[in-house]
RNA sequence: GGUGGGUUGGCCGAGAGGCGAGGCAGCGGCCUGCAAAGCCGUAUACACGGGUUCGAAUCCCGUACCCACCUCCA
């Protein structure tokens, strides 16, 4: 039992060495909190939350650091323009917002989903803006070593000098004399259009409250130098894994190490990249307009639904969302969860309770465990999980307890480690209008026994329909009628 | 132009030289008063054309199409 990831850098499956026994860590690129958050966001989280479960079920102690990037163009041209004169706010959008509170306010928007699906908070979230005084000590030592240097026009930029790095471009396998625009770029104060910014000056207008003073004139920070300068405070100089969207590749991570590995850093052991989430084959994007927000699956499945969904697909493939993808995902999760509530209610007595014995179905729990140090192959495992479920409801019919309890026990592990059991409202029903409804419901199942044990078959049948009509599911099982309240 | 990924049954989605993962939908059966749920069974599947091999969805060569990135992107 190996762990095994996917590197990009080496662009191969390799075992997984921490750099220090016992321990891992891991950096992924959070949100630039400037607008909404829509479902490729969320997956992009959940696919290194799953990251982080595993590793943690496999004896690690993780810590992982997921930044904000709460300063940007995009932050500040939303907020310039909520000043305008005629500016009309979509829902959601505030009049005359400043740029730390707008950015704030999304980045709420960001963690209230993370929190809605499941994601378990990182050890760290750090924000750009609070990060100011290491960002400045990394562009010095890249200065000093050669690496970068102030804009040649009195712009205040400082740029990264790409071709003082041979090694620019060696992430994504990138020659940079081949780049497409490369020749056409507005190289402004740049000595290659490629160069990118460390610093940008700050320009006429801008809000003042935008700028931090620096040994190269006023400004804001570059996008890719806050990660760089982040992840080192963190986790230090070279780290386990680094992970964010595919579309970070370039140039967003390719900046990055490049940076810090200038700076003498030996920076990222792994780098772990997340497939997108598509929209009829096209990437969903804020640009193209094709998004779909959590709030909008959140309306036509339940979370725990849209967890499943969102992280049933392998983490590297593209995940193609349907009208039809949240109804398959959800008949699959009411599988699962109709055996752990039919096993719960069976073997209440027994709780959870580890048991020791051999079972004959503990290879499935091996599959699911090769299947998930196997680069985190999810739908493998899955698979397995499946299969136990099956196993489990035919143990449960033959009242074969040795396989249904190790089922049970099973699929609880599975669920947990896959992050479904932390899904917000995952145990709704303790509240006092479900207490009623369960008052109410059994008393009907109570009348209807009585029908069928005297084979009024009509009268059964109707109190049947009435609680189908009301959104409620009986089933007649040897011990009886249970009942379960359909979602959607 | 450069770089990477993809094309598997009605749909989704693993697998990576021999044994048809799994889910959804369908069909047949068992169970049930009838259902539901569950269980059992059930498929001319691997983009196309060549090649290697005793044997190819899997390896090699070529072709087509799709997607992503090339300095805003999870």
């Amino acid at each position: 039992m190996t762990l095994r990831f996917y590197d990009t850098a080496s662009a191969e499956v390799r075992d997984f060495v921490p750099l220090e026994p016992g321990k891992a860590s891991l950096y992924y690129c959070g949100a630039t909190v400037q607008g909404m958050p829509h479902v490729g966001h969320i997956r992009s989280a959940i696919a290194f939350d799953q990251l982080t479960r595993w590793l943690t079920y496999r004896g690690y102690r993780v810590t992982v650091v997921r930044n904000v990037t709460d300063i940007d163009d995009k932050i500040l041209a939303k907020s310039e323009a909520s000043f305008a004169p005629g500016f009309s706010p979509e829902p959601g959008e505030l009049r005359e917002e400043e740029w730390w509170a707008l950015a704030y306010r999304y980045e709420q928007e960001f963690l209230k989903a993370y929190d809605t699906l499941g994601v378990s908070r990182p050890t760290y979230e750090p924000r750009a803006t609070g990060h100011i005084p290491e960002m400045h000590a990394l562009i010095q030592q890249l200065i000093d070593r050669g690496h970068a240097y102030p804009a040649l026009d009195d712009s205040g930029d400082v740029y990264f000098d790409v071709r003082s790095w041979d090694r620019y471009g060696s992430l994504t396998r990138q020659n940079i004399d081949d780049m497409q625009g490369s020749q056409d770029a507005d190289p402004r104060g740049k000595k290659d259009p490629r160069d990118f910014a460390l610093w940008k000056g700050s320009k006429e207008g801008e809000p003042t409250t935008a700028s931090w003073a620096s040994p190269w004139g006023a400004g804001r920070p570059g996008w890719h130098l806050e990660c760089s300068a982040m992840v080192t405070k963190y986790l230090g100089t070279e780290f386990d894994i680094h992970g964010g969207g595919l579309d970070l590749r370039f140039p967003h991570h390719e900046n990055e190490m490049a940076q810090s590995q200038a700076a003498g850093h030996g920076f990222a052991n792994f780098w772990m990249h997340n497939g997108m989430v598509t929209y009829q084959g096209e990437k969903m994007s804020k640009s193209i307009g094709n998004t779909v927000s959590p709030a909008e699956m959140l309306q036509l499945a339940p979370a725990r639904v849209v967890r499943y969904y969102l992280g049933q697909a392998h983490y590297r493939s593209v995940l193609d969302y349907r009208p039809t993808s949240l109804e398959e995902a959800a008949a699959a999760v009411e599988r699962i969860d109709g055996f752990q509530a039919k096993a719960a209610a069976k073997y209440s007595d027994f709780g959870d309770v580890k048991s020791s014995t051999w079972s004959p179905i503990d290879e499935l729990f091996e599959e699911f465990e090769a299947a998930m140090d196997d680069d985190l192959n999810i739908p493998r495992a899955l698979g397995a999980l499946h299969q136990v479920v099956r196993a489990g409801n035919a143990a449960l019919a033959a009242s074969d307890d040795v396989i249904a309890l190790a089922a049970k026990r099973m699929v609880s592990l599975m669920t947990e480690v896959l992050g479904l059991n932390a899904v917000a409202g995952s145990d709704a029903g303790d509240s006092r209008e479900a207490e009623a409804l369960g008052v109410l419901v059994e008393a009907q199942l109570v009348a209807r026994a009585q029908a069928r044990a005297s084979k009024d078959w009509a009268a059964s049948d109707a109190i049947r329909d009435t609680l189908k009509a009301a959104g409620i599911a009986v089933e007649d099982g040897p011990d009886g009628a249970t009942w379960s309240l359909q979602r959607d």
